[in-house]
Parts: C-alpha cells; structure tokens; sequence
DNA sequence: GGGAATTGACTCTTGGGTAATTTACCGTAG
DNA sequence: CTACGGTAAATTACCCAAGAGTCAATTCCC
C-alpha cells in the first residue's frame, strides 16, 4: 500500500488532471447548488473535495472560473433537456413535457438547476451574467409558449415580462420544494405538476381561486 | 453655522437617539432589502447614513441586531395590511385583496417585502429565524386560502405544501419585477394582477396553457 | 459636571489569491 | 533494464482585503 500513498505531503498522487476537475466540479456543484454563490467557499470546497486550494486555482483561475466552470456543465445539461422536450408536438402539452424534463434530467440532483437561478447571485456580477447565458437560452425557449398561453387573454406587451418571470420561478420553487421532499421521483413530481396544471383550468367558475 | 457644525470629530450632535435610529433603519432597510442579507455590510449602512459604525453597535448591538430591527418594522406594517385584506368578504375576491393592499402597502418602497422573503438569507441563520416569523404570519393567513384553491381539485396532503410555497414566491417574483419597472403604480400592479388571475380561469378550453 | 451622543483607531477572523517547493510519473539515452 | 531529467500533480505557508465587533476618548446639551 505505501507505493502510492502520498497523503499530506505534496506531490503528484497519480491522478490525471481531467479525472480530478470531473471530481472537483462534482463537489463544487453540489456546495454552489445548495449554499449558494455567496456562501459557498473555496476553502470549503477544496477541504471537501480533499483537494488544496492552489490545486483548484491551478485547474479553474478563480472562484468565479470555478463557478463558471459548474454553471456551464450543468447549463448544457439542461439547455439540452429542454430543447428535446420542446419537439413534442401539441402545444397543450409542452409546459408538462418541459417540467418533466427537467425533473427527469435532475432526479434529484436538484443543485443543477439552483445553479443557474441561484438567487444569491450578486445581480451586476461576472458570476450572475455568465448563469444568465443559460436562464436566456431556456427563457427563449419559454418566451415562446407565454406567449401562446397569453395572446387569449392580454394585449399588454409587459404583461409578458412579468409572466415569463412568473412561469421559470415556478419552476425554480418547485424544484425548490423537491429538495426539501426528497423521497420525491420526478415521475411522482410530474404527476403532481400535472394536477396543478389541470387544475388550474378545472376550479370552479367563481373567477378569481381563492389562494391568499 | 459653526454654532452646531461637529463634522468629523466625535461628540453629540444633538440628535436624539430614537430619530437616529429611524434614520439608521430606513437606510438599513434599503441596504438590507436590495442588496440582500449576504451582500449588505455595515461598514457600508454606516457610511451610507452619515453615521459611525460604533453608533450602530450601541443602538442595535450587532449586525443582526440592525437586521432584526428592519425585518420587525417592515414584517409588522406588512402583516397589518395583509391582516385587513383578508377581513374582505367574498372568497373569490380575497386573493386579489390581498395583493392589492401588499402593493399599496409598499407603494414602490419594495425592499419591505424584499426584507422578509430575502432569499440570501443562509438557511440555518438567526437572522433567517426571525425572517420567518413574519413569513409564518402571512403564510397563516394565506394558507386558508390555498386549502379553498385545492380542495376541489386534490386530495394530497402535500400538494398543499407546494402550492403555498408558489403562491408567496409568485408575490415575490411579482414584487421583484416591479423593482425593475419602477413606473408602475400600486393600481397598475392591481389591474396586472387581475388580469393574470382571471385568465387563469378563462384560458382556452386545451388543457394545460402552452406555458414552457 | 454628569450623562447622552458620537467617533477614530484599533483587533480578530474569514476567505480569496499567490510563491515557492516537493513528489511522482514517464520517455529516452546509455 | 537501469539512470536521469523534464514535466505534471500537489502541497505548505504565506500575503492581503474586507468586514464584524470593541475600547477609550471626545464633544456637546442640560
């Protein structure tokens, strides 16, 4: 065993650098995800990955290259699920396609998406314009379908702004609420998306729910 | 003008104590509310409010102490006016009610709301404690309303859970968008928001709404 | 002159970032 | 098949800035 145990002195310990990223992006993900951009520290990354700080530095330049480095993997990740759902065809069924796309791309591993609509991003930050990138990509992909569900009802432009916000910080709370139910599947998930959705349509004639 | 001119230098400048403190929690308020909990320092409300930072310490005692103070003000004006709302009669009149008097109660000062549902307050935090009292309050109040909207529809416990959790981060997402079009008006908030609950029932017949 | 109001100038901790150094792997010359 | 030197992999021990919190002193009002 002590041909190749190098723990605590410096030193190569064998592990090629491509292999070490995947392994410090997998931590830095789930402390990024979970504590958020403004109390995730590197510190506490490197510890937990059982990596030194400089290695991090040498691997990703900054704190922000590393979150940078997080926010795009788990960007493409989910861009790339969306998209696929968005070819289903049927327009009634695409919000649910879409939902249950990302619970499925997720399952569970709920950080990828706190990632990108992480909201203690400081707003004029590098940090929070590179998560945009991808919070636009999808955004155009829904901007779409707002549209759709709007052009019934209103004929105010900013009416769509405000909806599009609304319909991605839906989904924002409840992939937020998944993380604090986590015997959730996203096919159960789904399922209960698809009641709201109904029901949204089905309540009862007396205009406005009562929901306050 | 030299008769009470003490700039710079220490001594009382004959302000009494309670005016100060409404000067520091206004300032404070508006730090606390639109940089967030994370970002906000007291260096910077110190300087911001043309006071020292010792003064600060002596009238709140900590930083928390500073937060503590804002989210008691800005939790109980907002629990008030939520409060009357739901005296309102008509069950499906409340929920627009209650929006109603939140935005009037706010009338474009959005850091109150911005306060209590701060979402960089860390999770486990004192300061995330007394958050949410005021947040235990509102949901209260609402939550009534939220079993009304589900009852006809599920029988999940859980559901509920959800859609309370969508329904005060939709008041949320709506007040932040209102951050960023400072033209509204409490009305055109009202009449917004009427519009978006009424389509809600009216939308065309093909179930779910093309919203992704 | 006593107490309230107020501050400059500290300390201490945390966290980002860097310099210099050490260890191991690996291809090649003898 | 061994010696060796170059390079990749890693670390320890720093520096520095920011921000929370404290002490002792100071100025003014009554």
């Amino acid at each position: 065993m002590t041909s190749t145990s190098n723990a605590g002195r410096a030193g190569t310990k064998g592990v090629p650098r491509e292999e070490r990223e995947r392994q410090i992006l997998d931590i830095a993900t789930v402390e990024f995800g979970s504590r958020g951009y403004a109390y995730a520290s590197l510190s506490g990354i490197a510890a937990t990955a059982g990596v030194s700080k400089p290695l991090i530095y040498t691997y990703f330049g900054s704190r922000d290259g590393l979150h940078a480095a997080c926010v795009h993997r788990a960007g493409t990740r989910l861009v790339e699920a969306v998209a696929a759902a968005q070819r289903v065809p049927g327009v009634a069924n695409r919000a649910l396609a879409t939902l249950s796309a990302i619970f499925h791309a997720l399952d569970g591993d709920t950080e990828n998406w706190k990632l990108i609509y992480d909201s203690t991003l400081p707003p004029e930050s590098d940090a929070h314009a590179v998560a945009r990138t991808y919070q636009n990509a999808l955004n155009t992909m829904g901007s779409e379908g707002v549209a759709a569900a709007l052009a019934a009802t209103t004929t105010d432009p900013t009416d769509h702004s405000l909806l599009l916000a609304l319909w991605f910080n839906t989904i924002t709370t409840t992939i937020t609420w998944w993380t604090t139910h986590p015997t959730e599947t996203p096919e159960s998930m789904t399922t209960r998306s698809r009641r709201f959705l109904t029901a949204l349509q089905q309540s009862p004639p007396p205009s406005p729910p009562d929901i306050d």
